[in-house]
RNA sequence: GCGCUCGUAGCUCAGUUGGAUAGAGCAACGGCCUUCUAAGCCGUGGGUCGCAGGUUCGAGUCCUGCCGAGCGCGCCA
């Protein structure tokens, strides 16, 4: 509807430089916008005002020669010029009534549009490192980036879901060595468990399955892995020994003992298990993937080497006390970064470096990074990393998502303060359930901070949003559960018959809300706010349940009621499209 | 110290890329169930858009400087 005003506009500004003739070149994109305010219409262009500079003269003359040249349209009732010079659109009540039967045609497809062309957009997100259970935390970036995944492909793109598997890295290898000291415990040994490893039960239930499996085969005598070990600190760092010496003392005495096949078996275990859990835990959520990439598998298949060749050949890289270092300050980050080590390791930055190379060599026209807000000092340096290997940055949009905070009675609930761990996704799930959880992760703006209410979640009342939209569904389908009860006919066929029956305020204001969702749906993906979403979903149940207390739908007046059915049906349809695409269930009853 | 993000009603947040009189939901107060689910609806009150300048027809929105909050600033991942 949106565009067919800009069309007319567009034939209102040819038809000025014909008759002006002056040069049709350079205008601008009309910017048509809905209007906050109904008294201005449905629709409203600042076109005469921007026009007024160009041309000097004031906004209103402008306007009212863009008025004069716009072509009759049946959508139109009416154009009026106002405040500084304004152009108002006065929608036609036919207009609106095209919506019903627009709706109950395209059925799950209303919405949905073909504006990205099947274009290639890849999202990453989530690629939490494998050391443990998802936490609450990672459950925002895994709805938000499943939504904003979702509704990119709903306006028409060709949508790569990834998560990026940390598999390579020493943290694991720290998870390793955390398993296999609470594999020696269980054997028997005592063992000074290092501050630094990682604790949670997880650990040991997979040291059990070690145990259980293979019996002492994996066995060393705890003497001889500690010995000779730099001192770990103690818990909170004090005590003057060093943690991070200590731990890696402990990798490489596990590496030793274990000898390379028994070492990776429990690496493997490790991984796997945990892999498992995250894979499992983010398909119960409703999240999956097209591709778990293997950080592991970069590095073997020397990508890592060819991203620093190529840095190299560009003439961005220099060596500095046995280090290699890229030039990444002459690409707008702060400083250099060192891409290898002295001892010759490859950063992790490095194995970035080579994944987003990765990535755009696989030919996504645009790359989209959901990252925690505590990452964004990585977001220059990768930049600058494709920049200086000629590749364009501006393919790749890091969006960077705040961190949630749980609130219980009021008071902060997001860390077990004792253990220092977060609470995990699951334990989210089970307290407050999938559609409570999806819906309000991506409730706010992903650079605002969340405050995840558990009590508000978890409420059977109109306080609840997710209730609210739910219900809003599910009392759709009572009313029709009645008709069926009573006998009355429902019919869902597109047709418009009746519709002009259509006048209330609530009706017109609903059909009106109705037909926005395309452009909703459009400027949610395009922006990555999937909050437009939810904010619209809630005024269009607003709209419904105000409807339904003004206005009974079942009435004598059969065709009255034919066409009250129809447009309850179609708010029934993009109730459950728009809940779809959050991720959310809707419900028949509740 | 430097960088990124944020600052809008008592609370939680929107604000259509610079537009018209800044909006919702909670909370507070007052109404509406013999009628399709009251898990709902209607009404009332509530604002120096952190502060100060600047840009222009027009600023919550853009620029500068302060103030405040969060997060970053490793040859860690």
């Amino acid at each position: 509807m949106k565009q067919a005003i800009i069309d007319l506009i567009r034939v209102a500004l040819t038809r000025l430089d014909e008759a002006s003739a002056t040069s049709s070149a350079g205008h601008p994109e009309p910017q048509v916008e809905r209007t906050r305010d109904a008294t201005h219409g449905d629709f409203a262009t600042n076109l005469a005002m921007i026009l007024a500079k160009t041309h000097r003269s004031k906004p209103r003359e402008v306007a009212e020669r863009l008025v004069a040249a716009l072509p009759a349209s049946p959508l139109i009732a009416r154009v009026e010029i106002a405040g500084p010079g304004f152009i108002n659109f006065f929608l036609a009540e036919d207009a609106y009534r095209q919506v019903i039967p627009e709706i109950l045609r395209a059925g799950p497809d209303y919405g949905r549009s073909d504006q990205g062309q099947g274009r290639r957009v890849q999202v990453e997100f989530v690629s939490a490192n494998p050391t443990g259970p998802l936490h609450v935390g990672h459950g925002r970036g895994a709805a938000y980036g499943a939504v904003v995944a979702d509704l990119l492909e709903a306006v028409g793109f060709d949508v790569h879901r990834e998560y990026y598997v940390n598999d390579a890295g020493r943290q694991m290898d720290i998870l390793a060595a955390s398993i296999w000291l609470r594999y020696l415990e269980l054997c028997g040994e005592e063992v000074a468990f290092p501050s630094n490893g990682y604790r949670g039960d997880y650990v040991w239930d997979i040291a059990a399955t070690l145990h259980r499996e293979h019996g002492e085969a994996y066995r060393a005598d705890a003497a001889e892995v500690f010995a000779g070990l730099p001192p770990d600190a103690g818990p909170d760092g004090q005590d003057g020994g060093d943690k991070e010496a200590h731990i890696d003392g402990l990798i490489t005495a596990a590496k030793r003992l274990l000898g390379d096949n028994r070492y990776r078996y429990v690496f493997e275990l490790g991984l796997n298990t945990i892999l498992d859990d995250i894979r499992e835990d983010l398909a119960q959520f409703g999240v999956t993937y097209q591709e778990w990439y293997s950080e592991r598998t970069l590095a073997e298949s020397g990508a890592v080497n060819r991203a620093v060749e190529r840095l190299r050949e560009a003439g961005h890289l220099y060596e500095q006390s046995g280090a290699l270092w890229f030039r990444s300050s002459a690409f707008g980050d702060a400083k250099d970064r060192v891409v290898v080590r002295e001892n010759g390791q490859s950063t992790y930055f490095a194995s970035d470096i080579a994944y987003h190379l990765d990535k755009l060599e696989r030919g996504f026209e645009r790359v989209i990074d959901i990252w925690g807000a505590d990452h964004h000092g990585y977001v220059p340096r990768v930049k600058a990393a494709l920049s200086a290997m000629g590749e364009d940055a501006g393919r790749l949009d890091v969006l960077l998502v705040q961190f949630a905070i749980l609130y219980r009675g009021g008071e902060k609930a997001q860390m077990s303060t004792r253990s220092g761990e977060f609470v995990t996704l699951r334990q989210l799930r089970k307290e407050v359930g999938r559609d409570a959880a999806r819906f309000f992760y991506v409730m706010r703006r992903c650079e605002q901070h969340l405050d995840f209410d558990l009590d508000l979640a978890k409420s059977e009342s109109s306080d609840n949003p997710v209730y609210y939209v739910q219900y809003a569904h599910a009392r759709v389908c009572s009313v029709l559960r009645q008709a069926a009860e009573r006998g009355i006919a429902v019919d869902p066929s597109p047709g418009t018959r009746h519709l002009e029956r259509l006048t209330e305020t609530h009706e017109m204001a609903l059909q009106r809300t109705l037909a926005r969702y395309p452009e909703v749906v459009e400027a949610a993906a395009l922006k990555a706010e999937p909050h437009q979403l939810t904010q619209y979903l809630r005024e269009l149940a607003n709209d419904l349940h105000t409807y339904y207390n003004a206005h009974p739908f079942l009435v004598e007046d059969i065709d009255l009621r034919d066409a009250r059915i129809k447009l309850i049906l179609a708010v029934r349809e993009v109730l459950r499209n728009g809940l779809g695409l959050l991720g959310v269930s809707a419900p028949e009853s509740m």
